[in-house]
DNA sequence: GCGCTTACTGAAAGCGCATTCAGGGCCGGT
DNA sequence: ACCGGCCCTGAATGCGCTTTCAGTAAGCGC
């Protein structure tokens, strides 16, 4: 499996019959006299040679790789944001690696390790936390000698109990202004499509949401929340299940928008209509939402911007003491999914 | 930039008042006194010990990490081939990185690169080669000296010039099956929304398309092509050109879903609609499009089969002679998209 | 033309780890 | 008890590269 019978620098200096150390400065243009600069780049080209990025690294050389961790590169969400970590980065003359977790806290904590391993300047992690504190507690440890060695952490849309710069949605604002939102078209009886209680967006976003219900007045019954899994097709699995309870709610509140598009799937299968027989509103506003028909009322969040803030922070030094946090979007997006009660 | 004063073996080892090479043992698992392994294993935790990696390679221990480069993760297109790769590599025991392009060539080198400074086990490329020959011969240049080291190559959906094993969707057969389809539903005039012409999956496609048409008697209007980029956007700029060319197309056929989002968004910002108005047909069958309004008529791939297979072609040794070819998909799939004419 | 600075070059050290090679306990056999 | 053999340990080597450090040739003023 691995690589091996590699072209070294010591081939490349024989070829050009220089030593190793004139050599490797050829190679990374420091001041050598331009004929034997010349040899020396003409032996690598012939040669094909490739710098061994471990043992440069291992001599000392920085490293220009940044590791970003989410939970799932399929999930548009993730995507957007981690197009905006790159976006930055690229302008900043960085590589950029991407790791997908699928939610299972073993392997971040692998690829954590790993980029500690590499000695990467900076990480950032994407996404929620998990459900176990313990598995938290066992990342946190992880990070720490990585941020002690000098190490960029930062997180985005993450569980705060990490100590480390952070961006974060607007989350209960955002759902407090949503239920604002949808009781001014009107409604009183709502449903949430939520995701994993243990969840710190969950929490937020839910909380957000029945508190600003309960100031109006308007309760939110337990047995219209249903849980599913923050996809699409635990959208459709919960929409389909609030449906066969035969829930009065006359307006669905999924937690994320891939949750909300799996929900309308299902009321399209079911042959109701949104919004005229009932209105869906999402969270997040992920690119695609627009293009639907209708189109998705959501709480708007800048995504590709909170990568780009998110990569910023790990890039400039933090010089005041501790760690910085940003809070981003929120804003309501009425489009067509959404219509005035009985209308 | 680069963290230092990191805890080394040596520090384990002198914690644990063993030597070196027993501290080493002892973190890989091989036979050592149970007492002194224990005493290693406490050490390492209590100083918060992690390898550094590239000493690790260095000193010759395999790495378990492959890397996958492709045009843009945002697109759900390439998201979807990545997490099939993604799928069967976590199967493997392997942890995979992730690197967007951009569609720049320079970027595309500078991965293979890293990943082949880094000894990675694997480089998996996905999506159409460059429109430049010169870039793609630079690449092979690079990958070459790879594959003699030992490194295991697979491409997805790209150019067929790079000689490694390769899985490629059926895109000839593929848009030939939907020029009958479209024929069948008693279309006679087409629009195409193409993609940069330099692109084989360009040429395919539209070579596909345009010679079923022509076995059909039917001709292709150059002025019913319209190139774009392959983005919703592109795809939106597309339809929006055609339209103000007025052309007389009762169906218009994207070369990719994604553009073909695009389209249909134009249309409903012209207040077309489709498909009473206009048909519209896409390729590459990416998730989303299921759950559109209407559903999108495409020319479906197996995306995440596309990416397994790469990744298991990648694993497997090539025991045969020369590379290996597979392809897959190419099925129409009918949808609310597309209708009879005239209906 | 001599001594001195300047400008490169080459030898060598060491980054952190895996691993080979010897050496030293300990066992069983006799 | 004594010796061969086994198993485990520790010292030492090297992976490929960057980077001092010292050395040598060239360039300058006098």
């Amino acid at each position: 499996m691995q690589p091996r019978a590699h072209v070294t620098l010591e081939d490349v200096a024989r070829a050009a019959d220089v030593s190793l150390a004139t050599a490797s400065r050829a190679l990374n243009g420091m001041r050598v006299t331009p004929q034997l600069r010349d040899r020396v780049l003409a032996a690598a080209e012939k040669l094909a040679y490739t710098p061994n990025a471990h043992a440069r690294a291992l001599a000392g050389a920085s490293d220009r790789t940044v590791g970003v961790i989410c939970h799932d590169v399929t999930d548009p969400y993730f995507a957007a944001i981690a197009g905006g970590v790159m976006r930055v980065a690229g302008d900043n003359d960085l590589l950029v690696m991407l790791a997908s977790t699928f939610r299972d806290p073993e392997r971040e904590i692998a690829y954590v390790s790993m980029l500690r391993a590499e000695r990467a300047p900076a990480i950032l992690l994407i996404g929620s936390g998990f459900e176990d504190a313990r598995w938290e507690r066992a990342l946190e440890a992880e990070l720490k000698p990585y941020l002690d060695g000098g190490g960029r952490v930062a997180v985005v849309s993450r569980h705060r109990s990490l100590k480390v710069d952070s961006v974060l949605p607007e989350n209960k604002a955002g759902a407090a202004a949503m239920a604002r939102a949808l009781l001014d078209l009107g409604h009183r009886r709502f449903a949430v499509l939520s995701g994993p209680r243990a969840l710190t967006t969950v929490a937020d976003r839910l909380g957000g949401f029945r508190e600003e219900l309960a100031r109006a007045g308007v309760a939110l019954d337990p047995a219209d929340i249903v849980e599913g899994p923050f996809t699409r097709d635990g959208g459709y699995g919960a929409m389909s299940e609030l449906l066969s309870r035969g829930s009065a709610a006359t307006c669905v509140f999924a937690l994320t928008d891939v949750m909300a598009i799996g929900a309308c799937a299902a009321l399209r299968d079911q042959g109701l209509s949104v919004p005229d027989d009932i209105s869906v509103a999402g969270f997040d506003d992920i690119p695609i939402v627009r293009d639907l028909t209708p189109a998705l009322t959501t709480v708007a969040l800048p995504l590709q911007r909170l990568g780009e803030k998110a990569m910023e922070l790990a890039l400039t030094e933090n010089n005041g003491r501790r760690r910085r946090l940003l809070r981003m979007g929120g804003e309501v997006v009425l489009r067509g999914s959404t219509a005035k009660v009985g209308s």
